[in-house]
DNA sequence: TGTCCACTGGAAGGGAGGGCTT
DNA sequence: AAGCCCTCCCTTCCAGTGGACA
């Protein structure tokens, strides 16, 4: 019986060649329309090889517009180029989002470079130093990468010191490569953290739909067997990606989902119908995530706006869509709340939910206008109120 | 035109908790 | 260990905005 499940497992065939190829963390060789952003990034670094301290960059530009990618390709083409030449370059890659305090950056950095020692429990001071004796003492030029740099607790403070090694350094040096996705980031920055890392700023631009359907070719070539994706369902594929932004992340998703859900249903190759399926599935992956991270207020919110538009209530007449005004939409979200036995949060904080949630694409937000007593706003939910409910309740009221 | 209404969003400040210094 | 400071989350207060209505 369980033999059986197992002797399916090998012997079933799949549409995936590489199904890793597909996965966030991919690196590719080839990077298409990115060959700008490649070339600049690597003519800044590449002053390093010559013992001259590049300047630290910052990159920024909207979800899946390959800042990540680019930057570890890059890196990792420069660090192998070094090591052939016998040049002592290092780098580090650090995810502020696990990472996301001075010292867990700084223990980070320790352990990459002296992986013999233990740093858990010591000072930063220590740890700093330590750090430096190691960059002393082997000449090394060393890059950090800060990925999700918006996340980080205390980021003056770890941007200052880690730059202000470079004064302290005779030997070698460290350069630091910020990457954030939110656009507003950079102006919350004090000024002398600004010019510390903005010394050389690049912009991500989207992908558009044709970009994204030579990106998706190229890597389903690698992950896919021969012939294994009809042309049209990359098309499609591409096709949705091109509206969620040009996000480029969610295309790979997507055809991923596409190839798991062809897999499933046993079929040879992946097609458009499966990738509707895939969008569906993608779709939820998304809320779920985006939602189980949200504050609780902003979760009990979000379920009174989804149960709002469920049963209709609000303000009809733009299509099928409902719309609620927010003074509505904050006396159910304070009964819900009373509900649940919490405390609904004032009407003032109330509405710095209702813009997180919209920067977060989850609801839209409009200005009332004509029709309207008063100035207020009109709030939509921009995901299928049924499946926010179904994660959102169990969640809360269990 | 003025008043009312239904909000909006800035400013200031409280208080809890975490990290750093002494 | 104690004190301090900083950040985050939040409240209170309030001037401002824009449409409805008399």
């Amino acid at each position: 019986m369980i033999e059986e499940i197992f002797n399916e497992a090998l012997t079933r065939k799949s549409v995936f060649k590489n199904r890793d190829a597909l996965s966030p963390h991919y690196v590719p060789d080839n990077l298409p329309y990115r060959e700008k952003q490649i070339q600049e990034l690597s003519k800044t670094l590449a002053p390093i090889l010559s013992g001259r301290k590049p300047e630290n960059v910052f990159i920024y530009g909207k979800t899946g517009t390959g800042k990540t990618v680019v930057t570890k390709f890059v890196v990792k083409k420069l660090t192998e180029f070094a090591a052939q030449k016998n040049i002592p370059v290092d780098a580090v890659y650090i995810n502020c989002r696990i990472h996301n305090t001075r010292s867990k950056v700084f223990i980070k950095i320790g352990s990459e470079l002296l992986p013999e020692e233990n740093f858990m429990g010591m000072s930063t001071a220590y740890i700093y130093e330590k750090i430096l004796g190691k960059i002393r003492e082997s000449d090394k030029r060393l890059i950090i990468v800060l990925d999700e740099i918006d996340k980080l607790k205390g980021l003056s403070d770890a941007v200052y010191s880690l730059n202000r090694a470079n004064d302290e350094l005779e030997n070698g040096s460290i350069s630091l490569i910020g990457i954030s996705n939110n656009l507003t980031f950079k102006d919350r920055l004090d000024p002398r953290t600004k010019s510390t890392l903005l010394q050389h700023e690049m912009i991500f631009p989207p992908y558009n739909a044709e970009s994204l359907r030579r990106i998706l070719e190229d890597r389903a070539k690698i992950a896919f067997r021969d012939g294994a994706v009809e042309p049209g369902a990359i098309a499609l594929v591409a096709a949705y990606a091109a509206k969620q932004s040009g996000d480029a992340r969610y295309a790979l998703q997507l055809l991923l989902r596409a190839g798991d859900v062809a897999d499933e249903e046993g079929a040879e190759r992946v097609t458009e119908k499966h990738v509707e399926r895939a969008k569906e599935i993608v779709e939820e992956d998304i809320i779920l995530e985006m939602i189980s991270t949200l504050p609780e207020n902003e979760q009990i919110l979000l379920l009174a706006l989804a149960k709002m538009t469920q049963e209709g209530q609000g303000i009809r007449g733009f299509g099928t869509e409902t719309r609620i005004t927010s003074g509505d939409l904050y006396n159910a979200y304070a009964r819900l709340s009373e509900t649940l036995g919490r405390d609904p949060v004032s009407e003032r904080w109330f509405r710095e939910y209702i813009s997180d949630l919209a920067m977060y694409g989850i609801i839209t937000v409009t200005q009332a206008g004509k029709g309207f007593k008063g100035n207020t706003r009109l709030i939509r939910l921009n995901f299928s109120p049924r499946k926010i409910i179904d994660v959102l309740e169990p969640r809360l009221m269990g």
